[in-house]
RNA sequence: GCUGAGGUGGUGGAGUGGACAAUCACAACAGACUGUAAAUCUGUCGUCCGAAAGGGCUACGUAGGUUCGAAUCCUACCCUCAGCA
């Protein structure tokens, strides 16, 4: 069986099917971040009931805790945070490369330190030294057991000199070269095979996206990732940085966004150039914070980003965030309420929230999945983003 | 009524002669949130003018006093809390 069914395209957007040893994927589709094995405040049930097809876990984070053995045991990240459906793990490449919060952006890249071999860096929970090499990355994502892993590669950072980008741009593709070779010995005993998918970098330059994308081709990795931090900064940059590459992607392989940020206005861009399938943290992540996203029935929009500061409803505002939205929060509670518990710092807020925003993200999806197959993806588009 | 403690910005609470428009926290308001070290982070927060630098005005219970200078010291008054009656 092939990973990916190609079922219609409208442009260069497709709609699809990814198959899985835990099920399929109906793309395009959102995939839920799940980094350490808990897609924040929800239950995989509630994963479930707001549309949810798959669920991405880290693995930086499991590796260094509950770590490598304890997975093991419950042979996969999955059956360790009870979630049936198919799985994604990011190699760790991401956060080996950024291990920082903004603020703190200089004093920590410092702490990693990059080798020909792999990543040497330090825990962000006891300090610890620990060395990440492409082929470790593949050992641990084979523990870790997602349907679908990705290559270990260094992101570039656009702060970096050209040299320094050159630099990782070139060792990424040794790096995913060794990645795919350890992946190939692994896959030998596995009885659930996983598709290993290649990263694209290059950003948004037409001749490092297209050698890097040829890269991935050549060595046949069953799927392809498109990485850098040009993929989900802006609508406009994403999909300046797609536009590199959109006419040689292959239909028979799923195409994954990683770390496709923001709301629906990336989505379509990033869609109509081909992307199957995306993670996203900010969905659930505003959520925690009160930003809910709104149906352009509801009066999302480019104007407001499609999205609502919980803090500015009225504390006696009866109405759900949605009033065409089906999902549990708003099928139950009002504005109003879930105000109040933002307002408390009750956690059920940052819960319903995230409920919603998943399910907003889901039902937009599937939308969009109607759309292509009924050739009314720029209808929707056009109808999602006008001004 | 007596004894003790105390009255500071939206709130709690620092400050006890000059560096105070007043530490800090919370609230409020504004903003950010990419392969999640985020239920997080950033900014504003007496008032008026100014883009800013900066400047004016009003403020630490009330009234008065001492002092070059008072949220800080003194006097009187008002009020609050605790204990005793």
């Amino acid at each position: 069986m092939n990973l990916f069914t190609l079922k219609h395209q409208e442009g260069f957007a497709r709609a699809g099917i990814i198959h899985t040893p835990h099920g399929e994927i109906q793309t395009p589709a959102f995939i839920p971040v799940g980094t350490q094995a808990t897609v924040k405040t929800v239950t995989p049930q509630e994963l479930l009931d707001t549309g949810s097809q798959a669920v991405l876990a880290n693995t930086y984070h499991l590796y260094l805790s509950p770590g490598v053995e304890t997975i093991r045991e419950y042979h996969g990240f999955a059956p360790f945070m009870k979630w049936d459906g198919p799985t994604f793990t990011d190699s760790g490449g991401y956060q080996v490369a950024f291990l920082w919060t903004p603020k703190e952006a200089k004093e920590r890249s410092s702490q990693v330190t990059i080798t020909e071999e792999g990543a040497v860096f330090r825990s962000h929970i006891d300090g610890s030294k620990h060395l990440l090499t492409p082929e470790k990355s593949m050992e641990i994502q084979d523990v870790l057991s997602a349907d679908i892993i990705m290559a270990f590669d260094q992101p570039l950072s656009q702060l970096s000199t050209r040299e320094k980008q050159k630099d990782a741009f070139e060792r990424t593709m040794r790096w995913e070269t060794r990645s795919h070779a350890r992946w190939t010995e692994l896959q030998k005993t596995r009885e659930h095979k996983q598709a290993l998918y290649g990263v694209v970098q290059g950003e948004t330059d037409p001749i490092l996206r297209r050698a890097s994308l040829d890269f991935v081709l050549r060595l046949d990795f069953p799927g392809i990732a498109i990485g850098g931090s040009t993929i989900g900064s802006d609508p406009q940059i994403t999909a300046d940085a797609l536009d590199t590459i959109v006419e040689s992607l292959p239909s028979g392989k799923p195409v994954h966004a990683l770390g496709l940020g923001g709301g629906p206005e990336g989505i379509f861009e990033a869609v109509k150039r081909g992307v199957d399938t995306f993670d996203n943290t900010s969905v659930t992540r505003m959520a925690r914070t009160g930003l809910l996203f709104l149906f352009p029935e509801d009066g999302g929009g480019i104007h407001n980003k499609f999205r609502s500061d919980v803090h500015k409803f009225s504390p006696t505002d009866m109405a759900p965030i949605s009033s065409v939205c089906t999902c549990m929060t708003c099928k139950t509670f009002s504005r109003g309420y879930i105000r109040h518990l933002f307002v408390n710092n009750e956690l059920l807020g940052g819960r319903l929230a995230s409920i919603h925003n998943i399910h907003y993200m889901n039902t937009l999806m599937e939308a969009i999945r109607t759309a292509i197959l009924q050739e009314k993806f720029t209808h929707l588009y056009d109808n999602w983003l006008k001004k």
